[in-house]
This record gives structure tokens, sequence and C-alpha cells, in this order.
DNA sequence: TCCGTTGATGTCATTACGTGACATCATTAT
DNA sequence: ATAATGATGTCACGTAATGACATCAACGGA
């Protein structure tokens, strides 16, 4: 048995979701997060580095998911057919993950132009991520980065169907009709 | 002569551009950047909404000239087409912009965190226009999505390509080759 | 068993962003 | 001549974020 309650970062994220759902994002302190995890505000700030980022650390996961994925597919599949195995493992991810819960962020970051903004930089940052990947694969500029890009146009869009009201598909059914559209809007 | 020196805007503007670039966006203050244009930071803040947004607000203009275009675009064309005619206008705004001041710009941009994040909520909400014009035109969902997505994605890339060292092209150039590259590798 | 180190947390002080309320005063209109 | 207007300043305040330092249970040797 510690000194303090284990598990401080959950409690804080639990707590941060809940007040966030409550009273909303700008009208919640983050002294009153911490007092709800039953901490101080200083203490917030040792386990994420800003207000915001308390609902998206974790992303480096999805990241690395994605990054392995697509490291490992086939050396003979094209640019696009290696990003649509990466995004096949976002959705491993995202089925995962209780899709209730998803909404609930989703809705809280909607609502919110500071969180959208986090949330914009951390797909830059997976595309970019991608794009180093695909390069390491062999695929020239501006392939790699139009590709990457490309993939995450199809995930931003896929996502917003994948949490919007009364949807019932898999993410990765989602993933795939869009990319199925993208090919097609392109080839016109 | 007015009781104040004209141009209040443009002058904040100058004064946070200049300190940007000479001590770095973090270091520069909101006061400091008023003190430089002869101002008091609470007027800094009556015409821009945060210090951040002193970079960008214009970008409304942008946004429109697009929109106009997309609308205007035949309405025989498909939806990648109209988006492509959207970019060539973009085109005539950043090619009457003088170069060396968007490459400043860009690289002021790019050394910071947040004003990534504003930058890259500005193309979102270009990319929701473009989505919503799209649909006037008679283009369901999700391939308004995609295919205003899918332009933004060139946007980006043709853009970075733009403001990069030693590149001559203009960017309707750039962004037609790139256009062509997301075609190909779509259909590959 | 004692003691020094470690690590998670707290306390305190400080800077800067952002906003509301109200004051000022040259310009403009009536 | 006077009142309304509008751009700016002043002041006060709440909150985010960070550095410096204090605390103190747990843990690991000697």
């Amino acid at each position: 048995m510690g000194r303090w309650e284990p598990d401080a970062e959950n409690r804080l994220r639990a707590a941060a979701i809940e007040l966030f759902g409550e009273i909303g994002y700008e009208q919640t302190t983050v002294a009153a997060i911490a007092e709800r995890a039953g901490l101080t505000a200083r203490t917030f700030f040792r386990y994420f580095a800003d207000k915001r980022e308390v609902l998206f650390n974790g992303s480096e996961h999805l990241q690395q998911a994605m990054v392995d994925a697509l490291t490992k597919a086939p050396a003979k599949a094209s640019a696009m057919d290696a990003i649509a195995a990466a995004l096949a493992k976002a959705g491993d991810f995202f089925d995962a993950d209780r899709r209730p819960f998803a909404r609930l962020r989703s809705k809280v970051i909607a609502a919110n132009p500071d969180l959208r903004e986090r949330e914009l930089i951390k797909l830059t940052t997976l595309s970019e991520a991608l794009t180093r990947t695909l390069r390491k694969r062999g695929v020239e500029e501006p392939d790699a980065s139009l590709a990457a890009e490309a993939g995450i146009a199809v995930f931003r869009v896929a996502f917003a169907q994948w949490v919007s009201k009364s949807e019932r598909r898999g993410f990765n059914e989602i993933v795939n009709a869009s990319l199925a559209r993208l090919r097609t809007l392109a080839a016109e």
C-alpha cells in the first residue's frame, strides 16, 4: 500500500472527462479536476503538459500501431494499399475501445475550438509519421506525403461517421467504403 | 488628422511579425507587440481574439475566394474538378502575395506548436466550407467531405512545397502536379 | 534496525493570457 | 453648442502554466 492512492493519472483523466461533460471544458478549471481526483493542480501538470492534453495523451499508441502495420505491409503493396493496412490497424484500436466513450469524448472535443485544434495537430503528427514510414518503404515525395494525407482524410471522414449517432457499422467497414469512394472520386 | 495614428490593426500585425522573427513567438509578449505599435495590450485583444490570431486573420478572404470559385465551376464538372478550380483560385491569392513574406510567416508558424494548431484549424474550417459548397452543388456525402479533404491534402502538400527553399514554380503549377500525382496514387 | 536515497506530491511565488467594467476625449452629427 | 460616437486607456480579476523548494512514506543497503 503506497503513500498515495494509486493510478493518479487515470483518476485525473476520469475526473476531467466527467467535469467536461457536466459543465463544459472552458468552465472546468484544472484546480477542479485535480480536486475531484484528490490531488492539486500542480500535480495535474506533472502528468499532462496542458489542460487539453488530458483528452489526448494515448494517441502515441495508435500512431505506433499504425506505423508498425505500415512497416509490415507487403513490400510489393502500393503506397495507398500500405496506407489502407495502417487504417485497418486503427480499426482494431477503435472497435476495441468502447464506442459510447468515444462518442462522449468526440462530443466534448467538437464543442470546443481549443480541443479541436489539439485533435488536428495529433492527426498531423500521425500523418507525418506515416509519411516518414512510407519514405522508408521507398516511396518518393510528393507521393509519400500525398498518400499519407489522403489516408488521414479518409481517417477523418470515417471517424466522424463512426461516432455519429445511430451509426452501427464498424470502423473498418466505414474506412473501406470511404477508401473506395475516394478512389472513384479521384478517377473522375 | 485623427486623435490616434491610423491603421492600428496593421501596425499591430507588423509589430508582431517583426518580434516573432526577432525573438520568437513564445518570447514575445502581447504587451511588447502593443508597445511597439504604440498601443496597449488591451487594444491588441480588441483587434485579435488571441495572440495567435494576429498571424491568421485574413484567411476568411482566401476561403471566400475559394468558395466563390467552387460555386462558379461548371455544373457538369466532377467534384474533384470543381475542387481543382477552387485550388487554382488559391493560387492567384498566393502568387499575388509576396512569396518572401509567406516564407517568413511559414517559418515562424513551423517553429511553434501553438501556431501550427491554429493553422490547422483554419484549414479545417476551409475544408468544411468547401464541403458545404460541394453539397450545394449536389454532391452527396461522404463524397463531398472526401473531395474537400483530398483537396486540402493537395493544398497542404503544395503549399509546403511552394514556400520551401529554392522552389521556383508558382503555386498553381505545384498544385496541378500534386493533383496529378494524387490521381495516380489513388488509382494504383 | 537504522539511515540515506528515491519519488510522488504539496506549497508558494510568478508570469502572461484573456476579459469585463468603466473612464477618457477628439471627432462628428444634430 | 451640445450630445452621441467610437477608439483607446486603465484597472481589476481569474486562470493557465512553470520554476524552486519542501515534505515524507517506502525502499534498500550496512
